[in-house]
DNA sequence: CAGAATAGCGCAACCGGTTGCACACGCTGG
DNA sequence: CCAGCGTGTGCAACCGGTTGCGCTATTCTG
């Protein structure tokens, strides 16, 4: 079994001489015990010097650290979360790596856990939801001290799951209808009402709705959709809703699908997207096809990512927070772990959008 | 000290009622002693179940796997990592997440380490040395399996650590001149060069190379250009190298000064970017100050990231392979894992770059 | 039907830390 | 001189699994 020659806990050799001579393996890195039988204490008393715990001598707590240094003492964490049975780490189930949205708001989460000490362990679903719950299955596995999490669905298995063990999480991205769970959201109702509005009053009413069903927060931006619509008295029947969009290549293949179908002049003069890699997507397979943008079809997304104002056509879309969202995420969730047992009352935070005008939306031709 | 009541672990009740009903606090995940205890078997054999070993007789199996569902049991991967010395996670060290070139690098090392049951824990130093040396520090400490890296120096101290550790770790996007070390890497020499080449072809003869000396593999970059330079017969001196970029914010920032500086007229025609954002940048500069791209101004990139094609002008681009070589070098890393005591041979791969043409370089004005 | 081989399971050590408690020692005060 | 106290350290249990080895009961061999 063990192929590493037995430890002989014996209190072993003198006082002098090398540190490092001491040790069986000189190359590896010591455990406590071995440190502890080269500075002549025991496991107990490195263990309470490296935690700098009162009641330690002064020679004692320097001769033990002196020892730890010059045999590169490094402690193992996962000796010492399963003693201290929680393991500093927080798990991340992300959407979509590759999505700018996402990594700006990891990138927010990983700032306020580095500051507090926590390591991130990062993972992303693809918008799959059995990966979903797969990876927070591993994470909880891994003993991880919370989880967030932005869900493919809202109150999805994975939710559950996690509600179910009573691990600390926050939801990213996603409302939840139980008042005790904790989230962030962007107002994807109002985000979608503002968008279509938006090209309302620039004359457009024939509209290509470019949604998910899948995605959660998006039916609400298909709700806003179809709020803005009905409001104008427009009929929705007269809309073109397409599905299911999530990447750059659902956004070109349906759009060019679409022109097969009705070819360039049955096109409505306005695109919605979901978010703005599907209507980058968009954009790029309309630019192939020779339509123009603004002038022959408007296109607006969602999202505002860090790439929406280089494309083709600077791209006018509905702004969100994300590094914010992140932030206020993770920082909400070191405070329950760290509050010993607090109120159970959830945080709710519902992030306001804003539209963004850049050069993708132009009045409607009469 | 533990909260919790302390276990007895006696052999407790008999053999019939529910299983649930025979733990100490029902709604948490029971140990495998709890399991044990109401199969009535003993903790080495429920392990010994969970893990298919051999030498168990069906009845216990199946009464064993019987229990342990109806009590959702889960494993504690800590406890087991302690134990077998092994997490069976992989350290992953990447420069930028916010970099789409590192996402996606980041994506086929996620598809190998998925396929083949690791945990990916992925952190970013944000180019900073400092930060990659403390995230290799803590994920050493975490036990992870091996580490993925993209140092930003190479043979840098984090490689010094690892070496010295004899953990088991892969390179990316960097060379090593130590032939035991693994490494995947972009022929960044020849990119360089190809990319000056393309431009000299077209008849440019003055450039601006916006370069990063803190990045790896950007020397060499910069070394091809060097190269295609004098090779021409060129000077050096007429061109302008101007450093530290990075980012895009950095192509922007550099130029501006550059335009403050000489104004537009005293501009060179072409502009060699170290990588694709910052080339993004630098475009989103000159475009405002009414430069014409590429008809006055042409401008190559590097990486060939998602977004090149979509941005303003489409960007022409030095293609790397990101996805596969996030792969590759993680199915070499676990080959190294799972390979016993395997030679001590470094791996070494390197990917030929290809010059993607679109339309951000134009002939030179003559 | 005796003795050997084998299948099936439990005991207990071990992984590398943390921590409650006991204990030894030196010092003070009555 | 001894009770009483505080300080500094060690002992050993514990976290939740894994696994070498040994023991018993069963089956096989001759």
């Amino acid at each position: 079994m063990r192929t590493e020659p037995p430890r002989t806990d014996e209190p072993g050799g003198g006082r002098h001489g090398t540190f490092a001579s001491k040790l069986t393996r000189p190359n590896t890195i010591p455990t406590m015990q071995q440190v502890a039988r080269v500075a002549g204490v025991s496991k107990a008393t490195v263990s309470r010097v490296l935690s700098n715990s009162p009641r330690i001598s002064e020679r004692t707590r320097t001769r033990v650290l002196e020892v730890a240094r010059s045999l590169n003492y490094e402690p193992n964490y996962i000796a010492r979360s399963l003693s201290k049975q929680k393991t500093h780490s927080i798990g991340v189930v992300l959407e979509d790596i590759m999505n700018p949205f996402y990594t700006q708001v990891a990138k927010g989460i990983e700032t306020v856990l580095k500051a507090a000490g926590y390591t991130m362990v990062l993972t992303s679903s693809g918008y799959v939801y059995e990966e979903e719950l797969e990876l927070t299955r591993t994470l909880l596995r891994y003993k991880v001290d919370g989880i967030l999490i932005t869900p493919v669905q809202a109150d999805s298995l994975a939710v559950n799951i996690l509600r179910g063990r009573g691990v600390p999480f926050f939801i990213l991205n996603a409302k939840s209808q139980d008042p005790q769970i904790n989230w962030i959201d962007s107002d994807n109702l109002l985000g979608g009402y503002m968008a279509t509005r938006y090209l309302l009053q620039l004359g457009h009413r024939r509209f290509v709705n470019l949604f998910s069903n899948r995605l959660e927060g998006t039916r609400d931006r298909l709700e806003g959709f179809r709020k803005a619509i009905t409001e104008k008295g427009l009929s929705l029947s007269d809309q073109i809703l397409l599905g299911d969009a999530a990447f750059r290549e659902d956004g070109c293949r349906l759009l060019d699908q679409l022109i097969r179908e009705r070819g360039t002049a049955g096109l409505p003069s306005a695109v919605v997207a979901v978010n703005d890699t599907t209507a980058i997507g968009a954009m790029d397979c309309l630019l192939a096809h020779g339509i123009r943008i603004p002038e022959e079809v408007s296109i607006i997304g969602y999202d505002d990512i860090y790439f929406a104002s280089l494309t083709r056509v600077p791209l006018t879309t509905i702004h969100q927070s994300k590094f914010r969202m992140g932030e206020i995420a993770a920082r909400g969730l070191l405070e329950i772990i760290q509050r010993p047992e607090g109120s159970y009352e959830g945080h709710h935070f519902l992030i306001q959008p804003k539209l963004v005008v850049r050069q993708s939306c132009k009045e409607a031709a009469s």
